[in-house]
DNA sequence: CGGAACGCTGAGATCGCGGTAAGAATCACC
DNA sequence: GGTGATTCTTACCGCGATCTCAGCGTTCCG
C-alpha cells in the first residue's frame, strides 16, 4: 500500500460465534488492522492482560462474563483501552448500560465493515494516536469526518453509499476489491444477498468521477473485481 | 479544520468513577481540549505537580482526599489554576464548601457536555489565558459570555436549547455532527432516547438563520447527520 | 463463429429519513 | 399558584436514496 506503512494498531475482537469472530477478523485485517480474538469475556481479559491491545471490539451477550462484565472490569482495573460495543438488539437498556459501564462507542448488528473501521479510527484518533485525517489516492481525497470527497479539486456531490464506497476504494489504492468483499465492507458483513447493487453503485460512482470528462480511474478487473488505479 | 491550531488547554479530570472520567475524557477531546485524568485526590496533586493544567475539573465525593480538600491544599500551596467542582448532589452545603475553599465555579450532575465546556471556557477566559472570547464560523458570531447570537450583524433570538446547539456546530465547523454526537453534545451525556429532538431543533434554528432569507448555512448531510458550511 | 457468462445501464418501486406542525408537558418567572 | 415561554413528543408527509430487475453490450470460451 503506498506511502509511510505505519505499525498496524491491534483490535482485540470478542464474540462467542465463531462466524462473526472470523468474519471480523478477516474484515480487519483487509483493513489493515492487526487482529486478536477471545470467544468469552474471560478469554478477552486474559487476552488483555497479555497484550493489550489499542482498541476493543465487544460483543454484549456472552455466555459467562458478558461484554458489560468485561467493560466493567477492565475501567476497575485502571485500564482505559477504548472499547466499542458490539449487540444483537437495539434495545435502551444495553445501549445505556454499556456506555455507562466505560464503552467509548456502540454498535448494532448487523453493520457494514465500513462502519466499524469508522468508529474504530474515531476511537484511536480521539486516544490521542492522530489517527489519521481525510484518506487519497490519486487526485482523489475522502475526508469522512467532513464527508467530503473531492476529485481534482471538485466536489463530488456523493450520498451516503457512494461515499463510503469510494472510501473504501481510497484506502485499498491498486488491489482489487471482489464484489463479495464489498458487500460486507460497505453493505453489511451478513449480507448474502445475489444482487448486482455493487454493480450499480460502481456505475453511478463513475459516473459522478467521470463528470467533467476525466479518465477512468475505477477499473474492472473481469470475473474478479474494481481496482481504484490511477 | 481549517485555520490556525492553538494548542489546546490541558484540562486534569479528577473522579474516582472510572465510568464518569472515561465519559468526560472522551467529550472533552472532542470538544478540543487536551486531558489528563486522576481517580483520587491524591493523584490529582501528583498530576498537577507534573504539569500543571490550565484548568481542573474535580468531583466533590472521593475516598481519601475529597475534592473540597484538594482545592484547599492547592490554594495552600498558592496554585491558582481555576477549578470547576463537581457533584451529584445539589445541597447547598457542598457548593459553599467548595466555593469557600477556593474553587471558582460549580456543576451539578448529570449535566450537558456543552455545560462543562461552556464553563471551562468562561474559567480559562476570565483567568487572562485567552481562553478565546466568542466563536464564529462563516457570517455566524457566537459569544457565550453574553449569549450572544448574530448572524451578518443582525442578533438572533435564540432559547438556550437554540444556543448551545448553534454554538456546538460553530466550533466544529465543516464536521458532520450524529443525531447521537449532538444529543450528548447538547442534551446531556447520559441522555439515551430514542427521540427527534435534535431534528426539531435544527429545525427551529434554520428558521432563525434564514428569517431575511438568507442562504442556507446548516446543511443535512442525509444518513449521518448535520454540518455547518458556509 | 456462436454461445454463455459477465458486467453495465436505465427505469421504476419501495422504503426510510428528515422536515414540520401541533399539542402536551415542563420550566421559569412573577 | 398562575401564566407565558420553552422544551419535548407524536404523527404525518414528501422526497431522495437505495435497491430490483430486465435488457443490452462485451468478452471469453469452445
Amino acid at each position: 500500500m503506498g506511502g509511510v506503512v505505519r505499525s498496524e494498531p491491534l483490535v482485540l475482537v470478542v464474540d462467542d460465534e465463531a462466524t462473526v469472530r472470523q468474519a471480523l477478523e478477516r474484515a480487519l485485517r483487509l483493513e489493515g488492522f492487526a487482529v486478536t480474538t477471545a470467544a468469552d469475556g474471560l478469554e478477552a481479559l486474559a487476552a488483555v492482560a497479555q497484550r493489550p491491545p489499542a482498541v476493543i471490539v465487544l460483543d454484549v451477550t456472552m455466555p459467562g462474563l458478558d461484554g458489560v462484565s468485561v467493560v466493567r472490569k477492565l475501567r476497575g482495573d485502571g485500564i482505559d483501552v477504548p472499547v466499542c460495543m458490539l449487540s444483537a438488539r437495539d434495545e435502551v437498556e444495553d445501549r445505556v448500560a454499556g456506555l455507562q459501564a466505560g464503552a467509548d462507542d456502540y454498535l448494532v448488528k448487523p453493520f457494514a465493515i465500513a462502519e466499524l473501521t469508522a468508529r474504530l479510527e474515531a476511537l484511536l484518533r480521539r486516544h490521542g494516536a492522530e489517527g489519521a485525517g481525510p484518506h487519497m489516492a490519486g487526485d482523489i481525497i475522502v475526508d469522512p469526518r467532513r464527508h467530503v470527497a473531492t476529485r481534482a479539486g471538485r466536489e463530488l456531490a456523493l450520498t451516503r453509499r457512494e461515499f463510503d464506497l469510494l472510501d473504501v476504494f481510497v484506502r485499498h489504492p491498486g488491489q482489487v476489491l471482489s464484489r463479495d468483499q464489498l458487500l460486507s465492507l460497505v453493505w453489511g458483513y451478513t449480507t448474502d444477498v445475489e444482487t448486482n447493487v455493487v454493480d450499480v453503485f460502481v456505475g453511478y460512482l463513475r459516473r459522478k468521477l467521470e463528470i467533467e470528462g476525466e479518465p477512468r480511474i475505477l477499473h474492472t478487473v473481469r470475473g474478479v473485481g474494481w481496482a481504484l488505479r490511477p
